[in-house]
DNA sequence: GCAAAAGTGTTATGATTACACCCATGA
DNA sequence: TCATGGGTGTAATCATAACACTTTTGC
Protein backbone atom coordinates (compact mmCIF):
# COMPACT_ATOMS: atom_id res chain seq x y z
CA UNK A 1 0.00 0.00 0.00
CA UNK A 2 1.03 3.25 -1.08
CA UNK A 3 1.22 5.35 2.20
CA UNK A 4 4.28 7.28 2.15
CA UNK A 5 4.23 10.31 4.00
CA UNK A 6 1.47 13.50 3.86
CA UNK A 7 2.09 16.61 4.96
CA UNK A 8 -0.49 18.76 6.26
CA UNK A 9 -0.31 22.92 5.92
CA UNK A 10 -2.69 25.55 7.46
CA UNK A 11 -3.85 28.26 5.45
CA UNK A 12 -5.39 31.49 6.72
CA UNK A 13 -7.17 33.98 4.63
CA UNK A 14 -6.92 37.28 6.83
CA UNK A 15 -9.09 39.97 5.81
CA UNK A 16 -9.83 43.42 6.48
CA UNK A 17 -11.37 46.53 5.20
CA UNK A 18 -8.85 49.27 5.09
CA UNK A 19 -9.20 52.90 3.65
CA UNK A 20 -7.47 53.64 0.20
CA UNK A 21 -6.41 56.86 -0.63
CA UNK A 22 -8.88 57.07 -4.03
CA UNK A 23 -7.88 60.96 -5.45
CA UNK A 24 -7.12 64.27 -3.55
CA UNK A 25 -8.95 63.86 -0.53
CA UNK A 26 -11.43 60.98 -0.64
CA UNK A 27 -10.76 58.09 0.98
CA UNK A 28 -12.93 54.46 0.12
CA UNK A 29 -13.13 51.37 2.08
CA UNK A 30 -12.95 47.91 0.66
CA UNK A 31 -11.57 44.92 1.69
CA UNK A 32 -8.02 43.14 2.06
CA UNK A 33 -6.13 40.50 2.28
CA UNK A 34 -2.91 39.82 3.43
CA UNK A 35 -0.19 38.64 1.67
CA UNK A 36 3.26 37.78 1.38
CA UNK A 37 5.70 37.54 -1.34
CA UNK A 38 7.76 34.62 -1.91
CA UNK A 39 11.48 35.31 -2.17
CA UNK A 40 12.56 31.73 -3.13
CA UNK A 41 11.28 29.10 -5.89
CA UNK A 42 8.96 27.32 -6.15
CA UNK A 43 6.43 30.01 -7.19
CA UNK A 44 9.60 32.47 -6.41
CA UNK A 45 8.11 36.79 -6.79
CA UNK A 46 4.19 35.49 -6.32
CA UNK A 47 1.93 35.72 -3.56
CA UNK A 48 1.12 33.21 -0.98
CA UNK A 49 -1.36 33.29 2.17
CA UNK A 50 -0.08 33.15 5.06
CA UNK A 51 0.70 29.45 7.29
CA UNK A 52 2.90 26.77 7.03
CA UNK A 53 3.11 22.77 8.11
CA UNK A 54 0.94 21.21 11.06
CA UNK A 55 2.72 20.23 13.66
CA UNK A 56 1.86 16.83 15.46
CA UNK A 57 0.99 18.28 19.14
CA UNK A 58 -1.47 21.08 17.55
CA UNK A 59 -4.91 21.08 15.88
CA UNK A 60 -5.19 23.12 13.16
CA UNK A 61 -6.71 26.26 14.68
CA UNK A 62 -3.99 26.32 16.87
CA UNK A 63 -1.74 25.74 13.92
CA UNK A 64 -2.62 28.93 12.38
CA UNK A 65 -2.54 31.12 15.36
CA UNK A 66 1.03 30.43 15.76
CA UNK A 67 1.44 30.68 11.98
CA UNK A 68 0.12 33.97 11.70
CA UNK A 69 1.86 35.28 15.43
CA UNK A 70 5.44 33.90 13.89
CA UNK A 71 5.09 35.79 10.20
CA UNK A 72 3.01 39.05 11.58
CA UNK A 73 1.88 40.55 14.14
CA UNK A 74 -1.96 39.60 14.36
CA UNK A 75 -2.88 39.26 18.21
CA UNK A 76 -5.59 41.73 16.84
CA UNK A 77 -7.44 38.53 14.85
CA UNK A 78 -11.20 38.79 16.17
CA UNK A 79 -12.25 35.65 14.57
CA UNK A 80 -11.02 32.26 13.38
CA UNK A 81 -12.70 30.06 11.51
CA UNK A 82 -11.80 26.63 9.65
CA UNK A 83 -12.69 26.56 5.87
CA UNK A 84 -12.73 24.21 3.43
CA UNK A 85 -9.68 21.11 2.41
CA UNK A 86 -7.54 21.34 -0.44
CA UNK A 87 -6.34 18.02 -1.17
CA UNK A 88 -5.40 17.17 -4.83
CA UNK A 89 -2.46 15.42 -5.13
CA UNK A 90 -0.57 17.46 -7.00
CA UNK A 91 -1.84 20.57 -5.92
CA UNK A 92 1.68 22.07 -4.70
CA UNK A 93 5.32 20.53 -6.08
CA UNK A 94 7.39 18.42 -3.60
CA UNK A 95 5.95 15.75 -0.95
CA UNK A 96 1.83 15.43 -1.13
CA UNK A 97 0.61 18.38 1.22
CA UNK A 98 -3.25 18.52 2.39
CA UNK A 99 -4.66 22.38 2.77
CA UNK A 100 -6.70 22.99 5.42
CA UNK A 101 -7.54 26.64 4.95
CA UNK A 102 -9.26 29.53 7.72
CA UNK A 103 -11.08 32.85 7.35
CA UNK A 104 -8.95 35.07 9.63
CA UNK A 105 -10.49 38.97 10.09
CA UNK A 106 -9.15 41.74 11.52
CA UNK A 107 -10.88 44.81 13.02
CA UNK A 108 -10.87 48.31 10.70
CA UNK A 109 -8.79 50.44 12.89
CA UNK A 110 -5.73 48.04 13.98
CA UNK A 111 -2.43 48.09 11.71
CA UNK A 112 -0.77 45.37 13.03
CA UNK A 113 3.02 45.66 11.94
CA UNK A 114 4.02 43.55 9.06
CA UNK A 115 7.35 42.02 8.05
CA UNK A 116 8.78 43.44 4.64
CA UNK A 117 7.47 40.70 2.12
CA UNK A 118 3.87 41.25 3.50
CA UNK A 119 1.11 43.42 2.75
CA UNK A 120 -2.48 44.01 2.43
CA UNK A 121 -3.77 43.54 -0.94
CA UNK A 122 -7.39 44.46 -2.32
CA UNK A 123 -9.30 41.98 -2.94
CA UNK A 124 -10.51 42.81 -5.97
CA UNK A 125 -7.53 43.47 -7.81
CA UNK A 126 -5.21 40.28 -6.72
CA UNK A 127 -1.43 40.08 -7.37
CA UNK A 128 0.09 36.58 -9.25
CA UNK A 129 -1.06 33.78 -6.94
CA UNK A 130 1.10 31.00 -5.73
CA UNK A 131 -0.16 27.53 -6.33
CA UNK A 132 -3.80 27.02 -5.39
CA UNK A 133 -4.12 30.10 -3.18
CA UNK A 134 -6.40 32.66 -5.31
CA UNK A 135 -9.38 30.28 -5.35
CA UNK A 136 -9.06 29.70 -1.83
CA UNK A 137 -9.69 33.37 -1.17
CA UNK A 138 -12.45 33.55 -3.65
CA UNK A 139 -14.02 30.94 -1.15
CA UNK A 140 -13.34 32.27 1.86
CA UNK A 141 -14.77 36.02 0.59
CA UNK A 142 -17.68 34.11 0.08
CA UNK A 143 -18.40 32.14 3.11
CA UNK A 144 -17.67 35.83 4.77
CA UNK A 145 -20.44 37.24 2.74
CA UNK A 146 -22.41 34.63 3.32
CA UNK A 147 -22.00 34.86 7.11
CA UNK A 148 -22.66 38.56 7.57
CA UNK A 149 -26.04 37.93 6.59
CA UNK A 150 -27.09 35.87 9.79
CA UNK A 151 -24.61 35.94 11.90
CA UNK A 152 -23.15 38.52 14.14
CA UNK A 153 -19.77 37.99 12.55
CA UNK A 154 -19.28 41.92 11.70
CA UNK A 155 -17.73 42.75 15.22
CA UNK A 156 -14.70 41.11 13.88
CA UNK A 157 -14.06 43.39 11.35
CA UNK A 158 -15.88 46.56 12.95
CA UNK A 159 -13.78 49.00 15.88
CA UNK A 160 -15.41 48.53 19.21
CA UNK A 161 -17.52 51.43 18.85
CA UNK A 162 -18.99 53.16 15.92
CA UNK A 163 -21.36 55.32 14.10
CA UNK A 164 -23.49 53.81 11.67
CA UNK A 165 -21.83 54.90 8.41
CA UNK A 166 -18.44 53.49 9.48
CA UNK A 167 -20.39 50.06 10.15
CA UNK A 168 -22.52 50.42 6.45
CA UNK A 169 -18.84 51.17 4.61
CA UNK A 170 -17.49 48.30 6.18
CA UNK A 171 -20.63 45.94 5.55
CA UNK A 172 -20.63 47.47 1.66
CA UNK A 173 -16.75 46.93 1.34
CA UNK A 174 -17.02 43.42 2.78
CA UNK A 175 -20.67 42.22 0.69
CA UNK A 176 -19.29 44.32 -2.60
CA UNK A 177 -22.78 45.88 -3.18
CA UNK A 178 -23.80 49.16 -1.37
CA UNK A 179 -25.57 48.95 1.94
CA UNK A 180 -28.36 52.01 3.18
CA UNK A 181 -27.00 52.69 6.78
CA UNK A 182 -30.62 53.15 7.33
CA UNK A 183 -31.98 49.58 6.68
CA UNK A 184 -28.55 48.42 8.17
CA UNK A 185 -29.77 49.57 11.58
CA UNK A 186 -32.96 47.93 11.60
CA UNK A 187 -31.74 44.71 10.41
CA UNK A 188 -29.18 44.90 13.44
CA UNK A 189 -30.95 46.27 16.17
CA UNK A 190 -33.95 43.80 15.41
CA UNK A 191 -31.41 40.99 15.84
CA UNK A 192 -29.62 42.64 18.87
CA UNK A 193 -26.54 42.49 17.03
CA UNK A 194 -25.85 46.32 17.50
CA UNK A 195 -26.48 47.95 20.90
CA UNK A 196 -26.33 52.25 21.17
CA UNK A 197 -23.62 53.03 23.45
CA UNK A 198 -25.78 56.16 24.34
CA UNK A 199 -22.43 58.43 23.33
CA UNK A 200 -22.24 60.35 20.00
CA UNK A 201 -19.08 61.08 17.70
CA UNK A 202 -18.54 64.59 17.27
CA UNK A 203 -19.62 65.66 13.92
CA UNK A 204 -16.69 66.11 11.09
CA UNK A 205 -14.90 69.33 9.44
CA UNK A 206 -17.80 70.12 7.05
CA UNK A 207 -20.27 70.28 10.17
CA UNK A 208 -23.62 67.58 10.45
CA UNK A 209 -25.27 65.56 12.81
CA UNK A 210 -23.12 64.28 15.13
CA UNK A 211 -23.83 60.24 14.91
CA UNK A 212 -25.18 58.14 17.70
CA UNK A 213 -22.05 55.23 19.00
CA UNK A 214 -22.97 51.77 18.32
CA UNK A 215 -21.01 48.61 19.71
CA UNK A 216 -21.96 44.70 18.97
CA UNK A 217 -23.71 43.38 21.59
CA UNK A 218 -21.71 39.98 21.52
CA UNK A 219 -18.25 40.07 20.69
CA UNK A 220 -18.19 36.09 20.24
CA UNK A 221 -19.14 34.50 17.03
CA UNK A 222 -22.97 33.77 17.02
CA UNK A 223 -26.21 32.53 14.71
CA UNK A 224 -28.29 35.59 14.98
CA UNK A 225 -30.54 35.08 12.30
CA UNK A 226 -30.54 31.39 10.69
CA UNK A 227 -32.72 32.57 7.51
CA UNK A 228 -31.39 35.69 7.28
CA UNK A 229 -30.47 37.60 4.05
CA UNK A 230 -28.53 41.13 3.22
CA UNK A 231 -29.50 41.09 -0.66
CA UNK A 232 -27.86 43.67 -2.96
CA UNK A 233 -29.76 46.77 -4.32
CA UNK A 234 -31.39 46.19 -7.62
CA UNK B 1 10.68 19.85 15.66
CA UNK B 2 7.95 17.23 17.10
CA UNK B 3 7.14 16.78 13.48
CA UNK B 4 6.40 13.05 13.87
CA UNK B 5 3.96 11.01 11.54
CA UNK B 6 0.17 12.11 11.00
CA UNK B 7 -2.59 10.21 9.81
CA UNK B 8 -5.42 11.06 7.88
CA UNK B 9 -8.84 9.58 7.58
CA UNK B 10 -12.04 10.19 6.08
CA UNK B 11 -15.45 9.80 7.05
CA UNK B 12 -18.76 9.86 5.79
CA UNK B 13 -22.07 10.68 6.63
CA UNK B 14 -24.40 8.99 4.26
CA UNK B 15 -27.94 9.99 4.80
CA UNK B 16 -31.07 8.25 3.56
CA UNK B 17 -34.54 9.19 3.89
CA UNK B 18 -36.31 5.59 4.65
CA UNK B 19 -39.39 4.24 5.51
CA UNK B 20 -40.44 2.79 9.09
CA UNK B 21 -43.03 0.94 10.10
CA UNK B 22 -44.63 2.74 12.95
CA UNK B 23 -47.71 0.96 13.78
CA UNK B 24 -50.33 -2.15 12.07
CA UNK B 25 -50.04 -0.34 8.76
CA UNK B 26 -48.54 3.38 9.36
CA UNK B 27 -45.48 3.94 7.16
CA UNK B 28 -43.35 6.51 8.28
CA UNK B 29 -40.42 8.28 6.22
CA UNK B 30 -37.55 9.39 8.68
CA UNK B 31 -33.60 10.40 7.75
CA UNK B 32 -31.57 7.80 8.54
CA UNK B 33 -27.40 7.41 8.59
CA UNK B 34 -24.97 4.74 8.06
CA UNK B 35 -23.04 3.53 10.33
CA UNK B 36 -20.96 -0.13 11.35
CA UNK B 37 -20.71 -1.50 14.45
CA UNK B 38 -17.21 -1.84 15.87
CA UNK B 39 -16.03 -5.92 16.93
CA UNK B 40 -12.71 -4.83 17.89
CA UNK B 41 -11.47 -2.25 20.72
CA UNK B 42 -11.21 0.54 20.70
CA UNK B 43 -14.56 1.68 21.37
CA UNK B 44 -15.56 -1.85 20.70
CA UNK B 45 -19.61 -2.45 20.51
CA UNK B 46 -20.35 1.10 19.57
CA UNK B 47 -21.19 2.77 15.96
CA UNK B 48 -18.95 3.95 13.84
CA UNK B 49 -19.33 6.00 10.42
CA UNK B 50 -17.82 4.81 7.42
CA UNK B 51 -14.04 6.02 5.78
CA UNK B 52 -10.49 5.54 6.40
CA UNK B 53 -6.99 6.05 5.90
CA UNK B 54 -6.00 8.54 3.53
CA UNK B 55 -3.68 6.75 1.01
CA UNK B 56 -0.92 8.81 -0.46
CA UNK B 57 -1.56 8.86 -4.52
CA UNK B 58 -5.62 10.07 -3.54
CA UNK B 59 -7.47 13.36 -2.72
CA UNK B 60 -10.20 13.34 -0.40
CA UNK B 61 -13.12 12.67 -2.33
CA UNK B 62 -11.26 9.45 -4.41
CA UNK B 63 -10.42 8.26 -0.75
CA UNK B 64 -14.50 8.47 0.24
CA UNK B 65 -15.40 6.77 -2.82
CA UNK B 66 -13.39 4.17 -2.36
CA UNK B 67 -13.55 3.13 1.43
CA UNK B 68 -17.37 3.44 0.69
CA UNK B 69 -17.00 1.30 -2.15
CA UNK B 70 -15.22 -1.14 0.11
CA UNK B 71 -17.16 -1.01 2.46
CA UNK B 72 -20.79 -0.73 1.69
CA UNK B 73 -22.11 -1.31 -1.97
CA UNK B 74 -22.78 2.62 -2.60
CA UNK B 75 -22.06 2.91 -6.08
CA UNK B 76 -26.01 4.61 -5.28
CA UNK B 77 -24.11 7.67 -3.63
CA UNK B 78 -25.86 10.66 -5.71
CA UNK B 79 -24.02 13.20 -3.87
CA UNK B 80 -20.52 14.16 -2.14
CA UNK B 81 -19.45 16.71 -0.48
CA UNK B 82 -16.42 18.00 2.02
CA UNK B 83 -17.65 19.40 5.56
CA UNK B 84 -15.72 20.01 8.13
CA UNK B 85 -12.31 19.01 9.29
CA UNK B 86 -11.59 17.27 13.36
CA UNK B 87 -7.90 17.88 14.21
CA UNK B 88 -7.92 17.75 18.01
CA UNK B 89 -4.83 15.71 18.94
CA UNK B 90 -6.32 13.35 21.02
CA UNK B 91 -9.63 12.54 18.89
CA UNK B 92 -8.53 9.17 18.65
CA UNK B 93 -6.59 6.79 20.51
CA UNK B 94 -3.11 5.86 18.94
CA UNK B 95 -0.98 7.66 15.93
CA UNK B 96 -2.13 11.53 15.75
CA UNK B 97 -5.09 11.56 13.39
CA UNK B 98 -7.07 13.77 11.62
CA UNK B 99 -10.40 13.60 10.57
CA UNK B 100 -12.27 15.27 7.27
CA UNK B 101 -15.38 14.71 7.20
CA UNK B 102 -17.94 14.53 4.19
CA UNK B 103 -21.76 14.70 3.47
CA UNK B 104 -23.11 11.58 1.20
CA UNK B 105 -26.76 10.96 -0.13
CA UNK B 106 -28.58 8.09 -1.03
CA UNK B 107 -31.53 8.60 -3.18
CA UNK B 108 -34.96 7.44 -1.15
CA UNK B 109 -35.84 3.53 -2.58
CA UNK B 110 -32.27 2.64 -3.09
CA UNK B 111 -31.57 -0.16 -1.01
CA UNK B 112 -28.29 -0.88 -1.24
CA UNK B 113 -26.78 -3.94 0.02
CA UNK B 114 -24.94 -4.06 3.36
CA UNK B 115 -22.38 -5.70 5.20
CA UNK B 116 -23.58 -7.40 8.15
CA UNK B 117 -22.02 -4.98 10.96
CA UNK B 118 -23.51 -2.30 9.08
CA UNK B 119 -26.87 -0.44 9.35
CA UNK B 120 -29.21 2.46 8.79
CA UNK B 121 -29.84 4.49 12.04
CA UNK B 122 -32.35 6.89 12.41
CA UNK B 123 -30.69 10.21 13.32
CA UNK B 124 -33.37 11.12 15.63
CA UNK B 125 -32.30 8.19 18.08
CA UNK B 126 -28.58 7.37 17.56
CA UNK B 127 -26.67 4.63 19.33
CA UNK B 128 -23.93 4.96 21.49
CA UNK B 129 -21.11 6.54 18.66
CA UNK B 130 -17.53 6.00 18.47
CA UNK B 131 -14.96 8.67 19.32
CA UNK B 132 -16.32 12.16 18.29
CA UNK B 133 -18.47 10.16 15.25
CA UNK B 134 -21.82 11.65 17.07
CA UNK B 135 -20.72 15.94 16.69
CA UNK B 136 -19.72 14.55 13.29
CA UNK B 137 -23.07 13.25 12.04
CA UNK B 138 -24.60 16.13 13.96
CA UNK B 139 -22.72 19.03 11.94
CA UNK B 140 -23.60 17.25 8.76
CA UNK B 141 -27.45 17.20 9.41
CA UNK B 142 -26.81 21.19 9.72
CA UNK B 143 -25.43 21.59 6.57
CA UNK B 144 -27.97 19.29 4.91
CA UNK B 145 -31.05 21.63 6.03
CA UNK B 146 -29.09 24.61 5.08
CA UNK B 147 -28.47 23.58 1.72
CA UNK B 148 -31.84 22.25 1.10
CA UNK B 149 -33.16 25.46 1.18
CA UNK B 150 -30.82 27.42 -1.79
CA UNK B 151 -29.75 24.47 -3.46
CA UNK B 152 -31.37 21.37 -5.41
CA UNK B 153 -29.84 19.04 -3.15
CA UNK B 154 -32.79 17.35 -2.89
CA UNK B 155 -31.98 15.33 -6.11
CA UNK B 156 -29.70 13.43 -4.37
CA UNK B 157 -32.49 12.50 -1.59
CA UNK B 158 -35.20 11.84 -4.16
CA UNK B 159 -36.31 9.09 -6.42
CA UNK B 160 -35.62 9.93 -10.19
CA UNK B 161 -39.27 10.56 -10.74
CA UNK B 162 -41.92 11.32 -7.57
CA UNK B 163 -45.16 12.85 -6.41
CA UNK B 164 -45.29 15.87 -4.70
CA UNK B 165 -46.17 14.25 -1.25
CA UNK B 166 -43.61 11.65 -1.70
CA UNK B 167 -41.17 14.85 -2.31
CA UNK B 168 -42.70 16.75 0.94
CA UNK B 169 -42.02 13.42 3.00
CA UNK B 170 -38.41 13.29 1.94
CA UNK B 171 -37.72 17.43 2.77
CA UNK B 172 -40.00 16.70 6.20
CA UNK B 173 -37.70 14.07 7.31
CA UNK B 174 -34.38 15.68 5.85
CA UNK B 175 -35.52 19.07 7.45
CA UNK B 176 -37.13 18.14 10.86
CA UNK B 177 -40.16 19.78 10.22
CA UNK B 178 -43.80 19.71 8.77
CA UNK B 179 -43.67 21.12 5.14
CA UNK B 180 -46.56 21.86 3.05
CA UNK B 181 -46.44 19.94 -0.39
CA UNK B 182 -48.68 23.07 -2.31
CA UNK B 183 -46.33 25.93 -1.12
CA UNK B 184 -43.20 23.14 -1.68
CA UNK B 185 -44.36 22.64 -5.25
CA UNK B 186 -44.08 26.49 -5.58
CA UNK B 187 -41.22 27.11 -4.37
CA UNK B 188 -38.73 24.49 -6.37
CA UNK B 189 -41.12 25.96 -9.63
CA UNK B 190 -40.45 29.25 -9.57
CA UNK B 191 -36.61 28.19 -8.98
CA UNK B 192 -37.11 25.48 -12.08
CA UNK B 193 -35.69 23.06 -9.54
CA UNK B 194 -38.04 20.67 -10.37
CA UNK B 195 -40.24 20.03 -13.77
CA UNK B 196 -43.58 18.61 -14.53
CA UNK B 197 -42.86 15.14 -16.30
CA UNK B 198 -46.05 15.53 -18.04
CA UNK B 199 -47.08 11.48 -16.81
CA UNK B 200 -48.97 10.73 -13.63
CA UNK B 201 -49.06 8.03 -10.72
CA UNK B 202 -52.24 5.79 -10.70
CA UNK B 203 -54.39 6.48 -7.19
CA UNK B 204 -53.53 4.44 -4.47
CA UNK B 205 -55.99 1.21 -2.97
CA UNK B 206 -58.06 3.90 -0.82
CA UNK B 207 -58.48 5.84 -4.17
CA UNK B 208 -57.38 9.58 -4.88
CA UNK B 209 -56.09 11.62 -7.32
CA UNK B 210 -53.48 10.83 -9.55
CA UNK B 211 -50.83 12.76 -8.38
CA UNK B 212 -48.37 14.14 -11.36
CA UNK B 213 -45.33 13.15 -11.84
CA UNK B 214 -42.02 15.27 -11.33
CA UNK B 215 -38.04 15.08 -11.66
CA UNK B 216 -35.36 17.26 -10.37
CA UNK B 217 -34.46 19.57 -13.60
CA UNK B 218 -30.88 19.24 -12.66
CA UNK B 219 -29.00 15.98 -11.30
CA UNK B 220 -25.89 18.33 -10.43
CA UNK B 221 -25.41 20.09 -7.12
CA UNK B 222 -26.21 23.50 -8.19
CA UNK B 223 -26.62 26.36 -5.93
CA UNK B 224 -30.22 27.75 -7.03
CA UNK B 225 -31.04 30.91 -4.85
CA UNK B 226 -28.36 32.18 -2.68
CA UNK B 227 -30.82 34.02 -0.18
CA UNK B 228 -34.07 31.48 -0.07
CA UNK B 229 -35.19 29.72 3.22
CA UNK B 230 -37.37 26.98 3.94
CA UNK B 231 -39.11 27.89 7.47
CA UNK B 232 -40.45 25.94 9.62
CA UNK B 233 -43.98 26.45 10.58
CA UNK B 234 -45.17 28.45 13.64
C1' DG C 1 -28.85 80.67 6.61
C1' DC C 2 -26.94 76.89 4.23
C1' DA C 3 -24.61 72.70 3.36
C1' DA C 4 -23.55 68.29 5.24
C1' DA C 5 -24.27 64.25 7.66
C1' DA C 6 -27.47 61.48 10.65
C1' DG C 7 -31.74 59.64 11.81
C1' DT C 8 -37.01 58.73 11.40
C1' DG C 9 -41.17 57.48 9.17
C1' DT C 10 -43.41 55.31 5.64
C1' DT C 11 -44.21 52.73 1.57
C1' DA C 12 -43.09 49.14 -1.82
C1' DT C 13 -41.60 44.63 -2.98
C1' DG C 14 -41.03 39.97 -2.79
C1' DA C 15 -40.81 35.52 -0.84
C1' DT C 16 -42.93 32.38 1.97
C1' DT C 17 -46.54 30.42 5.04
C1' DA C 18 -51.42 29.44 5.82
C1' DC C 19 -55.62 27.79 4.45
C1' DA C 20 -60.14 27.43 2.18
C1' DC C 21 -61.89 25.29 -1.67
C1' DC C 22 -62.19 22.51 -5.99
C1' DC C 23 -60.73 18.07 -8.68
C1' DA C 24 -60.09 13.12 -9.87
C1' DT C 25 -60.16 8.49 -8.66
C1' DG C 26 -61.53 3.77 -6.39
C1' DA C 27 -64.74 1.13 -3.94
C1' DT D 1 -71.83 8.85 -3.28
C1' DC D 2 -68.41 9.10 -0.24
C1' DA D 3 -63.81 8.97 1.44
C1' DT D 4 -59.17 9.92 0.07
C1' DG D 5 -55.51 12.12 -1.61
C1' DG D 6 -54.09 15.86 -5.18
C1' DG D 7 -54.14 20.49 -6.82
C1' DT D 8 -55.42 25.60 -7.38
C1' DG D 9 -56.34 30.13 -5.79
C1' DT D 10 -55.80 33.60 -2.61
C1' DA D 11 -54.96 35.97 1.59
C1' DA D 12 -51.79 36.89 5.53
C1' DT D 13 -47.27 37.55 7.25
C1' DC D 14 -42.79 39.05 7.45
C1' DA D 15 -38.34 40.72 6.25
C1' DT D 16 -35.99 43.73 3.68
C1' DA D 17 -35.18 47.54 0.19
C1' DA D 18 -36.30 52.25 -1.20
C1' DC D 19 -36.81 56.86 -0.38
C1' DA D 20 -38.76 61.26 1.16
C1' DC D 21 -38.43 64.08 5.03
C1' DT D 22 -36.85 65.88 9.50
C1' DT D 23 -33.00 66.79 12.83
C1' DT D 24 -28.56 68.48 14.35
C1' DT D 25 -24.33 70.25 13.75
C1' DG D 26 -20.22 73.55 11.63
C1' DC D 27 -19.12 77.45 9.14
Amino acid sequence: MAHTSTEHEVLAVVFQVRQVQQAANKRKASLHVLLWQRALEPEKEKWSLPGGRLESDEDLTSSVRRQLAEKVDLRELAHLEQLAVFSEPARVPGPRTIASTFLGLVPSPATPELPPDTRWHPVSTLPPMAFDHAPMVEHARTRLVAKLSYTNIGFALAPSEFALSTLRDIYSSALGHPVDATNLQRVLERRHVITRTGTTARSGRSGGRPAALYRFTDSRYRVTDEFAALRPPG
